[in-house]
Order: structure tokens, then sequence, then C-alpha cells
DNA sequence: CGAGACTTTGACCGTAGTCAATTTATGTGG
DNA sequence: CCACATAAATTGACTACGGTCAAAGTCTCG
């Protein structure tokens, strides 16, 4: 199998492309170079969505001073979709490498085909946005050792899945920059946060290669996943947290009664 | 027109719904209790999504070791779906004050409104997601006092287009422990920089009620907004923060070649 | 009027940021 | 293949923003 295709199959989660697909796929596929933007807008009408064959990109914001949030990065088999992405000026999808992609639609597939890639389209949209929410306890909750090593397991489970890891190792083509850039950390407190990680023999970065030993124990140090059970546990923490409240009146306010 | 209304006009942006379906849906409409846990899977069929009428909810996930992470509060006129989020059970979405709901699509309604309403919940989950990149921008690359100026401004303005807003003044029904779990703040911290917004005289919050003044100059002084006109600019800032990048080589790679 | 939930404050600590210099890649042109 | 130019990664010294702990003050509601 190759490198492709498994990228293509990670989209489905099952084996929506074969091989023949994959071959005519290649055929058309689009490049973009290191830090170009992804605009998907710009390209012919059905070009909507483009799976990533190779390469990297990353979503990311810039404010006016200067300050760059990174949202998320981009790898095989990942999904990028046009919507507002590239229409709110500020914010963007850019390659970080040599980026190869082909549009998610195949032109003229069997009714069949189009309904496997929809599903499994809107299956990607699901897994980005549990990405998003991921992201989100990072920044907002986790320490700067457990940020590096949550993001590191994310990156090493995703690209398992296209078979892009050996072993214990994976490549990221992601500057130290990037990287504070995403986890909302200075690029110099990064650095030490991977010394420290590097000293303790729990995580290798080296060079743009990455040595996870001991996943497990690492997930467990930086609640990845296992974000506890919650059901009763939300409410019962919450509901004394919480201060009553009565809507301001509405300016010309008129009650529809039942 | 009447406050519950002009909460449903905003889930479309437009007069979608006439003040004879208020009426209809106000009916229909479903309460859950302070810190109840909204589970629409649950619940019979159509009510995948429902549109709040009045009170607020949040968004939030527990870790294990008790810290939370809110990942955004919704107003009346947003629209709950089921999704993933009651899924994974350490998600929810939780009612912060006595909540009205309707359901978003309604019964036996004629197509041409099935598809305004469809396409008020699109533009709302665009909307929404768009409020998800604002939140992480917020934790990732801003200040305590920016986090809270820039959320504050955000409540604001969301208020405003349901005629929650009365001159500078809204109310909010958040304790400022939540308010933390928000901003990836303590609460110590939150008060802290609340107090010195107060003795600024920029931002007054006092017992549920925040005014703004000079909402401009706000907005300004912490990126609410104009996050910088990119499209050249990222790509110049990213040009030279990049690594070179060979994929590592799949372990059964097999070229296809054009 | 109490009890419990919130808010506020003080004292002190520590994680992470800033600034600046040095070292180490990485790449390029000769 | 080497020398130079740049971008990255490191490190040290110092700062400061934000966290923690604990106590006191307020507000609400029964």
């Amino acid at each position: 199998m190759s490198c492709q295709a498994s990228a293509l199959r990670a989209l489905a989660g099952g084996p929506v492309f074969d091989a023949a697909r994959v071959r005519d796929f290649w055929r058309r596929v689009e490049r973009y170079s290191v830090g170009s933007q992804i605009c998907l807008d710009q390209r012919r009408g059905s070009h909507r969505e483009v799976v990533i064959i190779s390469g990297w990109a990353c979503e990311l914001r810039l404010l006016v001073d200067g300050r760059r949030q990174i949202f998320g990065f981009l790898l095989p088999g990942d999904v990028i979709q046009a919507r507002a992405t590239s229409g709110v000026g500020s914010q963007a999808v850019v390659a970080l490498t040599r980026l190869e992609v082909v549009a998610a639609h195949p032109e003229g597939a069997d009714p069949a085909s189009r309904e496997a890639v929809r599903q499994a389209l809107a299956e990607s949209a699901l897994r980005k946005e549990e990405r998003l929410y991921d992201h989100m306890v990072r920044m907002g909750r986790l320490t700067a050792r457990e940020r590096v090593v949550h993001l590191l397991l994310e990156l090493c489970e995703r690209l398992e899945c296209v078979g892009l890891v050996r072993g214990d190792t994976f490549k990221i083509p992601i500057t130290q920059e990037l990287f504070a850039d995403a986890l909302g950390l200075s690029v110099v407190h990064i650095n030490r946060t991977l010394k420290e990680l590097r000293r303790e023999g729990l995580v290798t970065i080296r060079s743009g290669s990455v040595s996870l030993r001991n996943r497990a124990q690492l997930a467990e140090r930086c609640s990845y996943r296992p974000a506890a059970e919650v059901a009763a546990r939300v409410s019962a923490s919450l509901r004394h947290s919480l201060r009553p409240y009565r809507e301001m009146d509405a300016p010309d306010r008129m009650r529809i009664s039942a």
C-alpha cells in the first residue's frame, strides 16, 4: 500500500479509495510550495475541498501587532475546506512544506462512491472539530510540558493512521517557533520544555524527528484523551458556581403568553 | 417585538420567524433547570437541534484532575447541536440559568421556511466556528486583561443582536469562576483583572451587570476583530520559519508514478 | 439571622516571557 | 568541497504575569 493510498484511505477510515482511483487522483495532484497560502475559493468550482496527499499545512491567524496563533496542523489524509477560513482576511491555511493535494470529490464518480466520500468528509470534519476542542483545552488548562506532550501525542496518533510513524518515531517539519505559536508559548520556553523532556528520556526531538517513549505513560501524564467521565459530575460541579439570573428586559418587551 | 421573537430572528439573521410561528414555537418550549446537562440525543427524533429562547448555557469539558475548560457560552438565539458533544463522555453542554429552548426544525413547516431554517442553522454553525477560533486566540495569545475585555466585547455584541443590551450595559449570569474556566485563568486573577478594569473606568462589572464604556477603544486595545489583513503577510512571516521536510518513508512504500 | 456561595485582598511563589548572546544547523555561491 | 550568510536552537540573567493559599468580606436566600 503506497503512502498516498493510505493517506486517502485515512480520510474515509475505510477502503473507499481503490488503487485505480488513487492512480486517477494522482494525475490531478495540485502542488503548493512552502509558505504559500491555500485559497480554495479561487479555484474552479468543484474544488471546495481537497485532501492532502503529502506534506503539512497549518491554519493560523495573525494579530495586528504580529502575534500569531496556529489553530492546528493539517497532515496527509486531512481535508482542507474552503469555508470562512480564506474569507476572514486574517485567517489562512498555509503550507508548511511542499504540499500535494487532490480534490476530495472525484469528478464523475458513481453515486455510491460519491456518497462514501461525502460521509468520509463529514467524519473528517467531526474529527477536526474534536481537535479544535482538544487544542483549546491544551492552551487553557495544561501546563507547558503537558501542552507539548499532548500535541505530540495527537500528531503521532494521526500520523500513525497514515503510516507515517516508524516505531515510536515520526518526522515533524515544524520549527520550535511554530510549535510556540500553536501552543501559546514563547519559543524560548518551548525550547526549555523540550530540553527537559529530552533529559527525562520521555521524548526526543532532534532535527525534525520525534520519538515518544512509553506513550501510555505520557498520555496519562498530560490528560490525553481520558477527560473525565463527566455526565453526572459536570452538573454536580457546576450547580454551585452559578448566580441567579434575570435577563435584561428588552427595550420593547412584549410578552407572548402561553 | 418580543424578546423571544428577536432571539429567534437572530438565528436566521432575518425575518424567518413570524409572530405566528413564534407563538407556535412558544407552546413547545422545553425547559432546563440550572446546572442540568443538555442531551439532545436522548430526545425524540427530530430534535437534533434546538434554539435557545432565553437563558445561558455553556459548552465545557472536565479533566480527570478536576480542571475545567469552557469552550464558549450559548446565548438566546444560539443553536445547540447534538453532535459529538454529548457523545464524548467528558464534554457537555450545561445550562447556566433556567433555559428555554425550542426545536430548530419546526414540525410540518412548508418547504420554503424549512429551507430558510436550514440556511439559518448553517450560518449559525459558521458563526459558532468563528467564535471557537476567536476563543483560541484569546487563550493562546492574549494577556489576561485582553482576554477578559475580548470576551466581554463578544458577549456584548452577541447580546446586542437579540436586544439584550441596554446602552452599554448587559447582564451576565456568570460567576468569576466560570469566567476563569472559560479564559484559562484562575479565579483570583480574574478578580484582580476586573478590579483593575473597573478602576480605569473602562469596564464595570458588578453583581451580574456589565458596562462597557467606549467599546471602540476597548476593541482596539485587545485586538478585537481587526486581526491583521493577512494574505500576503502570512506567507511572508512564515516563509522564514520553516524547516526542510522529507516525509518518513512508509514501511511498505510503493510509488505510483504519473 | 445563618449558611453557603461568591468576591475580594494580601502575601508569596513559580511558570513562562523577555532580552541578548552564543552555538549549531542548513543552505548557497564560488 | 569549503566559506559565508541565515535561520534555528540553546543558554543565561532577569522580569513579570498569573497561580496558590488563606483569610476576610459580601451577597443571597431560606
